[in-house]
DNA sequence: TGCCAGGAAAAGA
DNA sequence: TCTTTTCCTGGC
């Protein structure tokens, strides 16, 4: 566990004590496009189908606009509060290299998103910049998404699958969703059919699932890698994208080591924290621009 | 204005 | 099996 306890206060919860959180670590190590940083240093964002604000002051972590019980049925598990990171990072840092990198983002955390929220966002990500990712999603939930309030402001939930397999492939072009608009259509008509099953890749073995995973249209071995890592609780991912390209060469491989040998290389030294690593790396090379 | 970044898929070697 | 080309958009 990462935090001590929470206590229900005005308008959300107050969890006292926590580990292992900052909050700009956990929203810009390119994990999650629906979080916005307030002027005061507070994120808002969209999961679930909910809004809420994130504060962290000292060492107490404030949830807006939830409760304790919705805390424990969502958020506990979502910023997987449960785990002790704290394990996770000394394991990492007996390599001197992820020393380095974990000192870099010690409050980074994986979130546990939705996986059908995930394999789209994922499948936008392709060839694309976070801006635009976020850009294109955001258009997607405008338009079919539905209305939340907080704040006087408007969010909007990201739209469910009965909304989304009416649309056209020009639909998500109009969204600017450029080329990737085949490749959603294909994907949401793929899952809505059932010809593929979100839960078997779940419950399946982490190589099991990266088959299953490539099979949708856009999702390649990278993108692959991020939805077992970020919504499905599949540690043993290594998304290669290009900063933990420059990472890896940067600190263990040669220049002309190719994307799949990059994957097999981080999975055998990081076994079942490789997706931990992988952020760790991700996050040190983006920050600090390094260059091979 | 043109050029570049960014992954998947298809074509080519 | 590995390598190259095409797809599209926004920003410089």
């Amino acid at each position: 566990m990462d935090y001590n306890s929470v206590l229900q206060i005005d308008n959300g919860v107050e969890l006292r004590n926590v580990k292992n959180f900052e909050l700009p670590h956990i929203f810009d190590c390119g994990q999650c496009f629906r979080w916005n940083r307030q002027e005061d240093g507070s994120y808002i964002g969209v999961a679930y189908g909910k809004v809420i604000e994130v504060q962290k002051i000292v060492n107490n972590v404030y949830i807006y606009n939830t409760s304790v019980d919705e805390f424990h049925e969502i958020w506990e598990q979502y910023f997987d509060l449960k785990r002790d990171y704290s394990v996770v990072k000394e394991s990492l840092s007996k390599d001197p290299l992820l020393n380095q990198a974990v000192n870099f983002g010690p409050g980074i955390r994986l979130l546990n998103q939705e996986p059908f929220e995930i394999i789209l966002s994922f499948i936008i990500s392709s060839n694309n910049r976070i801006p635009m990712i976020k850009k294109v999603i955001d258009n997607i939930c405008r338009n079919w998404g539905e209305k939340i309030e907080y704040k006087d402001n408007v969010f909007f939930t990201f739209p469910n699958i009965e909304a989304l397999h009416q649309l056209s492939q020009q639909d998500f072009e109009k969204c600017s969703a450029g080329f990737r608009g085949k490749y959603l259509k294909e994907t949401i008509e793929k899952i809505y059919s059932k010809k593929f099953d979100i839960q078997y890749a779940l419950s399946s073995q982490d190589d099991v699932c990266h088959d299953e995973l490539k099979k949708l249209s856009g999702v390649g071995p990278k993108v692959a890698d991020c939805i077992m890592l970020f919504s499905m609780g599949k540690y043993s991912a290594f998304p290669v994208d290009v900063w933990v390209k420059k990472a890896m060469q940067y600190f263990y491989v040669a220049p002309d080591v190719s994307l799949n040998n990059i994957r097999k290389f981080g999975r055998e030294k990081f076994g079942d924290l490789s997706g931990f690593a992988q952020q760790y790396l991700f996050y040190y090379a983006r920050e600090n621009h390094i260059e091979i």
